[in-house]
DNA sequence: CCTAGCATGTAATACGTTACATGATTCA
DNA sequence: TGAATCATGTAACGTATTACATGCTAGG
């Protein structure tokens, strides 16, 4: 009925999770749903205050001193809307990748500056999933199926990018 | 210094390749460019305007029968621009997988829902590499890296999904 | 004392889709 | 004759980022 927004499935998951604040869901989402789902603070507060609105999460006020903290808990209505979408069959699948986009149009450019562009991708994913390695390992990531897909994925990208290298500088 | 938007940046690459109407340019990232940076009528029209204003395309009027087109074709200021963004190094690169957010929050779910949930990512993908192949049989795809990469990616997730799949079925 | 981090919020802007309106042509 | 495709366009809406404003606290 409320049909949620993109974010507000993220923040509704994440506060059925455990109570979280608004600035709680911005690091959460920074360092771990960031690469497949991320949320600016520009969303996350009004989308706070839209979820409160419609009972689906509970907020009170919890300051840390003199510092206000708000801290919002799931409801019974925001925990049956979590389920139902988690449930739902339908799912958005996009990805937006610049290099890509740029490879496409190879042709305007020398193959020299391709290469180039081929080499950068390799070495971009490469780091890429480097970094992904350490963020689960400052987790201590139990078995996080979901960070091990992102390092995966870069890695296969990584892997991907250096045949096509390997096949151009022969050419 | 004009500074072009990233749905502008795929159209003036497309005139780039050659004259095109924005029904083409719609046709063509529908087909091709779609999964990795697509565009909509609402962008299309308003944009070749702007590109148009802005020196970077030209426009004339070429109707079939009484069926009125406006074609566009580069300007070298518009070559220029397309050439710089092809050589810049920053780069965009964004996944969007609501079936990799649902995983994340699996603990939300029973066990067998997650499976399912699994499987039919899996199914999800399997049929999204087939899609692929057939398209790039249909464009008798010369040597296309980047149709190449979809398929790719397609097989290796759904080899991935399968992999969790077997993993979790086993527990 | 100063910096980094905790904490909340909004306004302006950018980006993008959907739905609709309009009309010609081709082909079954 | 009716459906599909060619063809252009806009208004309304939804979604998201950026940049800014504000202020406390802990630790070097």
């Amino acid at each position: 009925m409320s049909s949620l927004t993109p974010t507000a499935r993220v923040i509704l998951g994440l506060v059925a999770l455990g109570p979280r604040t608004g600035y709680d869901i911005k690091r959460i989402t920074d360092s771990s749903t960031r690469f497949f789902w991320g949320a600016s603070y520009g969303q996350i507060y009004p989308e706070l205050k839209r979820l409160e609105h419609d009972g689906l999460v509970e907020a009170r006020d919890e300051p840390r001193g003199r510092v206000r903290r708000r801290v919002y808990t799931i409801t019974p209505a925001g925990e049956r809307a979590v389920r139902e979408w988690l449930l739902d069959h339908e799912t958005a699948y996009e990805l937006r990748d610049e290099g890509l986009l740029r490879l496409f149009f190879g042709e305007l450019l020398q193959p020299d500056d391709v290469l180039d562009l081929v080499r950068r991708r390799r070495a971009w994913f490469e780091r890429s999933a480097a970094l992904f390695r350490e963020l689960g390992e400052q987790l201590e990531a139990q078995d996080d199926d979901v960070l091990r897909y992102g390092v995966d994925l870069m890695k296969w990208n990584a892997a991907w990018f250096a045949r096509l290298e390997q096949r151009l500088s022969q050419s």
